[in-house]
DNA sequence: CTTTGTGCAAAGGCTTTGCATGCTT
DNA sequence: AAGCATGCAAAGCCTTTGCACAAAG
């Protein structure tokens, strides 16, 4: 190669979307799906595409800068959560979250496949509740 | 009322398809979506339509006579298996399926919601693996 | 200038639903 | 005879994808 060098990895480029969608996602009060975002952002003045939020969401997630989970009835829902493995106890009703560690568990499950077996065991584990506040 | 008592609770009734369903959910190898149990029936000369199997499935599921799990596709996979809770360890290649207590989790939950304030707290905990079998 | 991101609309995949007909009870 | 179950096709929903255009590096 003569003068540039593009074997760089550079990661994602800077678009005003992808600034809306990070600073949309850091104001989540709780898990969001994809169209609630993008209704939001829309509600904002932003005129994001359906697609982009889609497709930022999934990245973000993919990269780690985001959580995403499946809610019950099967939606994807993303949210900006601490770093490191952990779970969540979400309220049904109000959206409220906890971040939950469950050390013990984690230990089982490596026991577990062990005894069976298994590799590369994934496990998802999110729990759905109704809050004091939203029962009262 | 007069002459007939239709108070009674009847349960759903004998139909040739819920029998054929039922029975190629019995002979289920692993969690299998509706599209697939469909596929088998038809497969073994059932003229059973999806919608059948799908509210059929869905009606079992829940009544307790089937576990229903979410794949991380998001689909929904049927399964009849043992009474009482349980999880299950499941082979993403084959689909082979260990069911797993864990006992503490149980009780942890328990722990957690009453810290946290939360009420009816629903877990599902499913975990995905690769199977000795198909890693080698 | 090259490459990646965006928008729009269309397509996709799974699941549910409306409605007329058939079968159970 | 009365009412739930079935089939078919259409509709629904969430999500992904194709393609032309705009923007970033």
């Amino acid at each position: 190669m003569t003068s540039t060098d593009h074997t760089r990895a550079t990661g994602p480029r800077n678009t005003r979307q992808r600034s809306e969608i990070r600073r949309a996602v850091e104001d989540l009060p709780t898990f969001a799906s994809a169209q609630e975002i993008h209704d939001r952002l829309r509600h904002d003045g932003s005129g994001v595409g359906l697609a982009t939020v889609y497709r930022t969401l999934q990245a973000m997630a993919a990269g780690g800068e985001l959580d995403a989970i499946r809610t019950p009835d099967g939606q994807i829902a993303y949210r900006i959560c601490s770093p490191g493995h952990h779970h969540h106890l979400i309220c049904r009703r109000c959206g409220r979250t906890v971040e939950v560690n469950i050390p013990s568990l984690e230990q089982q499950i490596r026991a577990l496949a062990a005894e069976q077996g298994f590799a590369q065991v994934d496990h998802e584990l999110e729990f759905f509740g109704t809050c004091a506040a939203c029962a009262g």
